[in-house]
Formats: C-alpha cells, sequence, structure tokens
DNA sequence: CGGTTGACTTTCC
DNA sequence: AGGAAAGCCAACC
C-alpha cells in the first residue's frame, strides 16, 4: 500500500461527520498538490465496508461523482442537505 | 520504461 | 448556462 493513499485515507477520516469536502482539498491536506485524480483512484480502491468515509469526499461542484444514489443517501443520514440539482452548498457544508 | 486510465479541475467556447 | 477540451499526476499494465 502506497503511503500516499494512507495519508488520502488519514485526511479523509478527519473530515467531521455531517460535513463534506472536495476531492482537491483532500489531495492538498494530503500533501498532493493537484491530486484531486489521484484521490479518486484511492478512493475507487477501496473495499467496500471499510471504515473511511469516502461519502464526505465530493467533487469541486459539490455534488457526487460517481452513479447511483448511495453516497447521496449516506451523507442526508448524517444531516447533510442536497438541492434540486442534486448539490450540496459547500459554502454551508464544506469542510471549514 | 512508456502508453493508458481515471470517484478531478479549470478554462474556453 | 452547459458542454467540450486541455491540464494534471500517480497507479497500472
Amino acid at each position: 500500500m502506497s503511503e500516499r493513499w494512507e495519508r488520502i485515507y488519514a485526511v479523509v477520516c478527519r473530515i467531521p461527520r455531517g460535513r463534506v469536502t472536495t476531492y482537491g482539498e483532500v489531495a492538498a491536506r494530503a500533501g498532493i498538490l493537484r491530486g484531486a485524480r489521484q484521490v479518486g483512484y484511492a478512493l475507487s480502491a477501496l473495499p467496500p465496508g471499510s471504515p473511511i468515509p469516502w461519502h464526505r469526499v465530493l467533487n469541486a461542484r459539490g455534488e457526487s461523482s460517481l452513479p447511483g444514489e448511495e453516497q447521496r443517501r449516506l451523507l442526508e443520514g448524517e444531516g447533510v442537505r442536497f438541492d434540486a440539482r442534486g448539490r450540496v452548498d459547500l459554502a454551508r457544508y464544506g469542510w471549514r
């Protein structure tokens, strides 16, 4: 397991419950500038059922990059509201 | 070692 | 406003 991924996972784990952040943010905090894609790649390699709160990571628009509704359901379960377009208000729910 | 890939982002039309 | 194109960078094969 690459140390980069470990750092990415560590950052994701620090996202408070009920908050969200973007791939770019996670990358920056993990010390990988402009590594948004790498974050996505790392999360895609994440086994289902892992303790990592991957659902709190959204793209720059504040929407899910995954097909399906699973991520949305998980977030709504934490109190995160989606607008009519299926987007989250990053200014309100963003990490910091 | 080099081309392909992708749960991204930004910038132009 | 919405879509296409280009830029990015590490992991994979």
